[in-house]
DNA sequence: TCTGCAAGTATACAAAAGTATACTGATATA
DNA sequence: TATATCAGTATACTTTTGTATACTTGCAGA
């Protein structure tokens, strides 16, 4: 068998996503990656700001009710760290700092739509038999 | 118009699930729902342990490394709680209990699918451009 | 009777995450 | 000159999460 990446195995269909969910090291980081991007009492929030429009900092804490200047700043810190998140500074006078999603931070559209689907099935069942 | 469910509506596409992600409280509730499910040290060892096989308490505490009784049986409970594990007791001599998924569990595993897709796809982007 | 497993509970502690409040230094506007 | 905005920092504190370690009750087998 060619030594192939684990991208393109999963892609050639080689190995099937159903079947190995409690194997390799890859995967397990590759969804911790996932997960602490989104986890957290802001993530969130600042995430679904940032996929509305690209923001000022300033612009953020009035659209985030409740976030202090400390957490807004940490978190985004943060996000930038992993990618999710640019800083991007405008050579005005005086300077603009824009925070905008990166294309990564920007697909996770796509995994909060699967997350907010099974949320509201989840709802449904289990208030349904309760 | 008439007075239909959220699901509904999505359903029949008079909502589109991206426009509305900074929206409704009930959708808000969802994601939250989702996300608790899946925070915290244990949580997807402890999923990911169930959605192989059902299990005992004591098999869970073998197969999952590290994790104390403390944590198993609080996590436990709690994923029991939020409708994503049922405790079953079997009523042999002595009494038999084992640990298995609900169907809306079960469902987990698109999610974590799709979770693991962008941390792959995540990764690659980041550590190609890094 | 002694040992050990099963399915946890109890207590104490450490570390991480979040809050509250005040402050900076540079620029812009009244 | 006084005040306000921008983009944060600094310090101290509280709450939540997780760890370490010991203990419990009921039964089974040697």
């Amino acid at each position: 068998m060619k030594d192939i990446s684990i991208e393109q195995a999963i892609k050639d269909e080689q190995i099937n996503l159903k079947d190995i969910k409690s194997c390799p090291v890859q995967f397990v980081l590759a969804v911790n990656d996932a997960l602490n991007v989104l986890t957290g009492k802001w993530k969130l929030p600042i995430i679904g700001a940032l996929l509305f429009k690209s923001m000022r900092f300033s612009e953020m804490k009035k659209t985030i009710p409740k976030i202090t200047s400390r957490m807004l700043s940490k978190e985004l810190k943060e996000l930038e760290l992993n990618g999710v998140v640019k800083r991007v500074v405008d050579d005005t006078t005086p300077v603009t700092i824009t925070y905008q999603l990166t294309d990564s931070g920007m697909s996770l559209n796509g995994v909060l739509d699967k997350i907010l689907e099974w949320g509201l099935g989840h709802r449904n069942e289990f208030f349904s038999q309760a």
